[in-house]
DNA sequence: CATCTTTATGAAATTTTCTTACAAATTTGC
DNA sequence: GCAAATTTGTAAGAAAATTTCATAAAGATG
């Protein structure tokens, strides 16, 4: 498992915090930034505490003092993730919202990336590779994510399409059998359309992949689930970032399939480069 | 353009430094992990120079003084392991390319976060805001993009469509004029078939807005450009993160829109949302 | 090659920053 | 309501970093 994020440390250790520690802790997420370059007195200042209640927090999160505790949190700044809890207001303009945006995307991306399954990966790799045929299934949203499902796997000289169609879907699925894979894309898990027609293909002896929310009706019929949690989306001005975590699993499927493929395959993948080459300007300098 | 890395940064300037200062690169390039925690005195002992000399080799290379040397030098190794060392290489199993794959597009969507142009954002939501019509063009994997913006753009009660077939493209281009906007999304900005459809949308009056690789032809014809910068993908291993960069920024701009729109406008939000209920089985819980 | 000028370097003092020891205050358990 | 445990701050002192200034080395000039 990835070692978690110090400011998602600090963020998920806020509760269990004493007064002063707390006071820390939420000026250092407030501005995490300004801490690394601020001295601990100016940071005791900040939080209205005294500067060994900033010593004593450092060292409660495994640093060695406030020096190493400032160098910890730099580092973790650089990785790109930050502080959570920041939705969209109506009162945001450009240079919050965007942001914003971005950072909450990193962070979903930062939570599947520390819980994802890695057994459950190979899993489908396993399937993908040993498939007679592949379908990626979606409707809405993760009908794009379908769609560029095939786009890359397509690549793979392995025999598959993707479908947005509920009735082409249907005859698909009830015409598949053993050696089939149907991949399912779904947020929820729960679109009646898209669980109909996986109970028709598992019936029919396929391999039934899902890529959907854990508990959902999806889940449970699927042969093996990528379990894939992102926050329900409550706020109005957030957009549902689910659709770029699976785009980015179904890389890391993409990259899977290359590497058991082995170095023999690097060629075919070049070709496929290289045939798209006349289709560009070329770039000067 | 993407900031040169302190080490690297050093390392160039080593000839042009004189006796002491040299001394004090050596020591540092040597071990910078080891540098980033050992103080000015224990690194002033190591590279056989005296204290001021180490101070004045910070103060060189643009840092307040030591401590914040330092604090420069952790930064630019956390981003130099990320990007330097963590390309997926052919003896990785599941637990090592898994995290690189979600941490490698996590970078840049935080590289492209930092250095997006908040200006242009705003210009570009202005232009959707008025559209008389909005097209969404792309072609291969750019074409699920293209697809989800318009799943996207199409709540917003515009009329707005995608097209990933050349042709239809090209029809639509030469029909279009003042008012209408042509959105069209590009890794590299140079594919052919691209470049001409825009350059039909331009000559007939349309705006024409890229979503694309700076200093791209298309780029250059493009009314406005959302210059989006990802590293060539070098590795054969790894995916191309841009698709997610580009569906991140779309994200951006139909937020801009929600938020422009202003409150009165989430009723009808909410209508679409619900109108999905029905397709779905209930959560228990 | 002597002398002046510039540049580089380090010793020591000063200042800033951090840590520790301990006492006061607060909370908790009984 | 009192003792024990925990939390917190004061103040001292230790450590680290910076500045000042003197000296040494290198380079320029006649």
């Amino acid at each position: 498992m990835h070692t978690q994020n110090l400011i998602n440390i600090i963020a998920d250790q806020l509760p269990e915090l004493n007064k002063s520690e707390s006071k820390v802790a939420q000026v250092i997420l407030a501005d995490p930034d300004r801490a690394t370059s601020s001295s601990i007195a100016a940071l005791a200042k900040a939080a209205g505490v005294s500067e060994p209640s900033v010593n004593r927090f450092c060292k409660r999160f495994n640093a060695a003092g406030f020096p190493d505790f400032k160098l910890k949190l730099a580092k973790a700044l650089v990785s790109g993730v930050r502080f959570v809890n920041r939705n969209v207001d109506p009162e945001d303009d450009v240079s919050s919202y965007t942001p914003k945006i971005f950072d909450s995307t990193i962070n979903n991306l930062a939570m599947v990336r520390d819980r994802i399954s890695h057994s459950i990966v190979n899993q489908v790799v396993d399937k993908l590779i040993q498939a007679k045929r592949i379908y990626f299934f979606g409707l809405g949203a993760s009908g794009s994510v379908a769609r560029d499902a095939e786009n890359k796997f397509f690549r793979f000289n392995l025999p598959v399409s993707f479908h947005d169609d509920v009735l082409m879907q249907r005859m698909l699925a009830s015409t598949g059998g053993t050696g089939d894979v149907f991949f399912f894309i779904s947020h929820t898990g729960r679109t009646k359309e898209v669980v109909e027609v996986a109970e028709i293909a598992k019936a029919n002896g396929s391999t039934v992949i899902g890529l959907t929310a854990p508990d959902s009706p999806l889940a449970s019929i699927s042969s093996v689930t990528l379990e894939v949690e992102v926050p329900e989306n409550t706020d109005e001005y957030m957009p549902m970032t689910s659709r770029i975590v699976h785009l980015v699993i179904l890389d890391v499927l993409a990259t899977g399939v290359t590497l058991r493929r082995g170095p023999d395959f690097l060629p075919h993948l070049e070709k496929i480069k290289n045939s798209l080459k006349s289709t560009r300007y070329i770039k000067d300098s």
